[in-house]
DNA sequence: CGCGAGCTTGATGCCGATCAATGCATGTGG
DNA sequence: CCACATGCATTGATCGGCATCAAGCTCGCG
């Protein structure tokens, strides 16, 4: 398993196949989002060998899946991921949506084997840490082993807000949250604030969000008619942006 | 804020005030549940400085709320705890209950403030463990850092699986998985299988379940009726393990 | 004893699930 | 190029599980 598709066999600076970018964190565009966030650019070139290798997983394809070996973290550099987990009777529930500059398995630190399953949802490509590298050079440079305890902890706050989600939002809610944390998150990335491609289907918006599709496509058009958004299928334009803001913030919602 | 109760002021091994057991990982009878889980003998006495002091937290009280500096993580030594997140508009969600052995804070590290409270819900001891100090201890020991990777990743696993709980079961199945891991827990630490005592109330149960404690009430006087349980206000006692046990994998439930 | 916090139980209603049909876009093979 | 299949989205009708509202009940405690 793991392996690779077209950088495989072959070290990141080979001539024979060139890659766009050095697979390096100090070259890299996304050093701002990513794992080296607030490293100075000394201990940037120092962690260059921290990426053993970049790796493309096509649409529809799993980088990892649950009961997979444990052996690297991942970093989004392009494309788009869905994480989701599964029970015994086979109930799946979609835990989480990651894009460029966002860590994938973190999950599988715990145990020797991963706990979810990691699909792409478009054409990506990831870097692949190896997490023994990773532990040993943060060993070494502690501004790296702070920064990748804020992300494991940035996560952890985070399933933390899904759960506030799941546990106690109404279905606008719930969907106006979503549509707001995925818009703040590709604006950081320097895509626009008010419209939006949705990378996933209906259904998987609903399993992250403990609806069924039915519900979440009469969301949209609910929302639609009371002038907060434009849909066309997954071509989401936000018209009214402190409206959905509003609907998150609960001020129009009689309960509590 | 953290100002200590009873320690403050005086060193662990002071003979003034002489605690029932040293204030060191390498003596606490937790050493197999809490943080050096795994460690050899020899490691365990070189982490013996990392906690700091210990401190008492009456029922009912925050052993840290939201908003509060980030300093330390702590270590349930005695008593249960619940933590919680609010949103804005007042709505709150338990996001856990915490029992000896397990870890709290972690919330922390990903800002410089804590974003949930933690409230004892009996009277409780914790050992407090500077940050700064752990962060220091593991990049000298690669176990404990392992350690630690290992606690924070379990907890973002364990996140997954109330989400899995919150998006995709029912009332009935909710419970059932509460009390199935509850029990597991306190078995693990030495107490019955089938007899336990609720630490917290039917509300909190139902915030931690996205239910409303009618909700939990009607569910516990089913699993009553059906014999699966004993339930005398907050003592339980379990009658049908395996009746429990199938409710959780959904093999008497018609749907999927 | 009486008070209050927490728990139980009943009656009713609503939100979202479910079931079912249709629409729409894309792709494929004749 | 059209006919058809396929996957996804929309919309309607109906149903059911859980929330809500409203009494009582239990137990511990001042």
């Amino acid at each position: 398993m793991l392996t690779d598709t077209a950088t495989s066999a072959m070290t990141a600076t080979s001539p024979i196949k060139p890659e766009p970018f050095k697979v390096a964190c100090s070259s890299c565009n996304l050093r701002e989002l990513c794992l080296p966030v607030g490293l100075s650019q000394e201990n940037i070139d120092q962690i260059d060998s921290l990426v053993g290798q970049r790796k493309q997983v096509p649409r529809g394809e799993a980088l990892f899946r649950t009961g997979d070996v444990f052996q690297s973290i991942f970093a989004v550099r392009t494309g788009f991921f869905k994480t989701c987990v599964s029970s015994e009777d086979g109930r799946d529930q979609v835990t989480g949506f990651q894009m460029a500059g966002e860590l994938l398995g973190l999950d599988g630190i715990s145990g020797d084997r991963h706990s979810c399953d990691a699909v792409a949802l478009e054409d990506s490509q990831v870097c692949v840490i190896p997490f023994s590298r990773l532990e040993e050079l943060s060993r070494e440079f502690n501004e790296l082993q702070r920064q990748f305890h804020k992300i494991m902890s940035r996560e952890i706050v985070r399933d933390h807000g899904v759960m506030l989600l799941l546990g106690s939002m109404r279905a606008e809610e719930r969907l106006a949250a979503f549509l707001l944390n995925l818009t703040q998150r590709l604006q950081a990335r320097g895509f626009s604030a008010s419209s939006l491609v949705l990378r996933m289907t209906r259904e998987e918006i609903g399993s992250y969000l403990g609806l069924k599709l039915e519900t979440v496509s009469r969301t949209f058009s609910k929302f639609q008619e009371d002038g907060l958004l434009e849909v066309k299928q997954r071509q989401i334009r936000i018209v009214n942006l402190p409206g959905l803001q509003q609907l998150v913030n609960g001020t129009n919602c009689a309960a509590n």
